[in-house]
DNA sequence: GTCTATATGCAGATAGAC
DNA sequence: GTCTATCTGCATATAGAC
């Protein structure tokens, strides 16, 4: 119906791969369970990707781009800095509510693999610099307290993240729901 | 030189087999890189525990309970709350540190068999609505503000262990040690 | 109890018809 | 571009000598 490049078969792959990666890691997934997922065949999934290597890294980046990218994007709007706070927060429990088990997906394929994460700092343009001198600038004022740049960009992650990471076991602790 | 029955080779099996589930998970984990590890034959692996699973679990088991355990132990003691709240944060630091891994591996092998987990938190006899009453009193006694008891041991939880599972990013982040 | 050699099954990848 | 059939290698697991 179209000389579109991108097909709705490759949308299809991509969906698929990207649910069966995130649930089962690079070692745990199956190109036969992403091609039935996808509702194709599983010949299909080498003629767009060559290697389920190359699959999983578009997944992995799609997702790391997800996990980390709107921080920088955030921090050098210039919008009052408890907002940008506030705007980050929301924007993980937004990404993480509907994604679950990204982080610890990205986190537990780092560890596999730690020297891709310089090239995917660079593909998201993260500049942990700029972070620093917002915060320093902030602290200098007075409107906080002086806090580690450092530590403030842990803490806030901390809090936002490992709630969702942690969710199967907070829920044994606590046997209800949310 | 005698006649126990937990020899050397199966203690040399269980540390090898934990340093190499811990870096690979259970899928990424080869029994014959285990039984390098542990200076042994293949063989033997099966010899002392019948199949990879097998030995997994007892490896996860051992994980679970270096991860979550000691804090109702704690809980459950008569010292000062604020000691006790620094009772579990050293306690994490202390072993996260000596076992970078630890928490990811949990989490992820967590989410492949949620089903473990109840029999995971009977083992280690870890009673939830203990803290729950304790909390509460302090609470009532004005010594802490009120707090939703489930968001304070979400809150300490994340920043205990969170800057350790994201240890590699904020590295990145950084550039720089520690 | 520890080894070598081997059986078995499965997953990633390719060949080639349509 | 999509399928069926097949090749290939590898990882778990077992058999059996020592």
């Amino acid at each position: 119906m179209s000389s579109d490049s991108s097909s709705g078969t490759e949308q299809k792959i991509v969906e698929a791969a990207k649910k069966v990666f995130l649930e089962k890691g690079f070692d745990g997934a199956r190109m036969q369970h992403i091609a039935d997922e996808a509702g194709i065949n599983k010949a299909s999934l080498h003629y767009y990707y060559r290697s389920k290597e190359r699959l999983f890294d578009k997944i992995f980046a799609d997702a790391f781009m997800e996990f980390l990218p709107k921080i920088g994007r955030i921090m050098n709007s210039n919008i009052d800095f408890f907002d940008k706070i506030k705007a980050i927060v929301e924007h993980y429990i937004n990404i993480l509510s509907h994604n679950p088990h990204l982080p610890v997906f990205v986190l537990y394929e780092l560890n596999r693999r730690p020297e891709k994460l310089l090239e995917m700092l660079k593909t998201t343009g993260v500049e942990p610099q700029q972070l620093k001198i917002i915060i320093d600038r902030e602290v200098a004022a007075g409107r906080i307290f002086e806090i580690d740049f450092v530590n403030l960009i842990v803490n806030i992650l901390s809090l936002c993240i490992f709630p969702f990471v942690g969710k199967p076991i907070i829920k044994g602790f606590i046997m209800q729901n949310d």
